[in-house]
DNA sequence: TTCTACTTGCAAAAAAATTGCATTTAGATT
DNA sequence: AATCTAAATGCAATTTTTTTGCAAGTAGAA
C-alpha cells in the first residue's frame, strides 16, 4: 500500500491524514513485524507523541481495519498490518520472542470443517494462527 | 482428571491442594470453556476468594500447565484447561461472545510446513488457533 | 502434635488503558 | 488565500488491571 491509497482508507473512514498517523503507518510498514505500544514509542519518539495518541491511533487504525491485533504469548498486545492478501501468521521463539511468519495455514478447509462441526455457527470472518517454539540458536542454549 | 491426580500435580509442583484451588479447578472443569477472571469470581463467589488470590492461583496453574491463556480477541484474557488429548480450538461469534468447539486443526502437518519456511526455528511445541465469525442467531439479526 | 514452607488476605503500589476538556489542525468551503 | 468545522492532539486525571510486601493462617510432612 503507498501513501495515496492509505489517504484514500483514512479519508473513507473520517480520519485525517495527520502527521502522527503517517508516521506510524510507515513504521508499522517498515518493521513488518507484530509491535507492542512500548515497540512503537520507542521508534516514534522522534516526534513528541504522547501516549494517549498511540492508544488512540492504534486503536482508530483497528476499527478501520489496518491493524490486527495480535497474541504471542507474552502477556502484551501486539499489532500489526493487516495483510489481506496472505494467509500469513507467526512463530514465535518462546525463549528470545524471536518471531518468524509463514504462510498459507490452509484455513478454508479448516473453515468448512469447523463450520461442519459447530452447527450453530452460520460464518467464518477470521482467524487466528501462532505457533509457539525454539528458534536455533535458543534450542542449542 | 480427578481429584487425586489434581492433587499429584499440584504436590509434584510443590503447590499445596487448598480448597481454594480445587474450587477453582472445579470450576474450570465443569465449564469447560474460556473463562476470564471476572467470570471465575463470579462464580466462586461463594466462598470468599480474595481477587488477588484468583490471579495467584490462575498464575500458579499456568506455571504447572494445567490451564493455558486464550485470546478471544475481547481485550481480556481467558483461561481454560489444558486438554492434553484433543486439538481443541475456538469459534468465537464476535457479536454475542458465545463460544464452540472443534477438534482437529491438522496442527502436526502445519507444523512441518512451518518449520520448513522458517529454516531459523528448531521446534515447535505449542500452538493457537481460533476462529472468529458470526453464530446463527446474531447472523440472522 | 509440632513445625515449616507455602498460601491467603489486606493494603498499597505499579502498570495499562480510558476519559474530559481546552487547544490545535486537516482539509473542506467560500 | 482566508475561513470554518469536525476531528485530532496534549495534558491531567481517572479508572481498570495486575503486581507486590508483609503479617497471619494453613496444608501436609516430620
Amino acid at each position: 500500500m503507498n501513501l495515496e491509497e492509505l489517504k484514500n482508507i483514512l479519508r473513507d473512514k473520517n480520519l485525517k491524514a495527520t502527521d502522527q498517523r503517517l508516521e506510524l503507518f510507515s513504521i508499522f510498514h517498515s518493521f513488518h513485524q507484530p509491535l507492542t505500544l512500548k515497540d512503537i514509542a520507542s521508534k516514534i519518539k522522534s516526534s513528541n507523541a504522547h501516549e494517549v495518541t498511540l492508544y488512540r491511533i492504534v486503536s482508530s487504525f483497528k476499527e478501520a481495519g489496518l491493524v490486527r491485533q495480535v497474541d504471542l504469548q507474552d502477556s502484551v498486545p501486539y499489532f500489526e498490518l493487516v495483510d489481506e492478501k496472505h494467509d500469513h501468521h507467526h512463530i514465535v521463539c518462546t525463549s528470545c520472542k524471536k518471531v518468524s511468519d509463514f504462510v498459507g495455514c490452509g484455513s478454508s478447509d479448516l473453515i468448512k470443517k469447523a463450520l461442519s462441526q459447530a452447527k450453530d455457527f452460520a460464518s467464518i470472518n477470521s482467524h487466528s494462527f501462532e505457533l509457539f517454539g525454539l528458534c536455533k540458536k535458543c534450542s542449542k542454549a
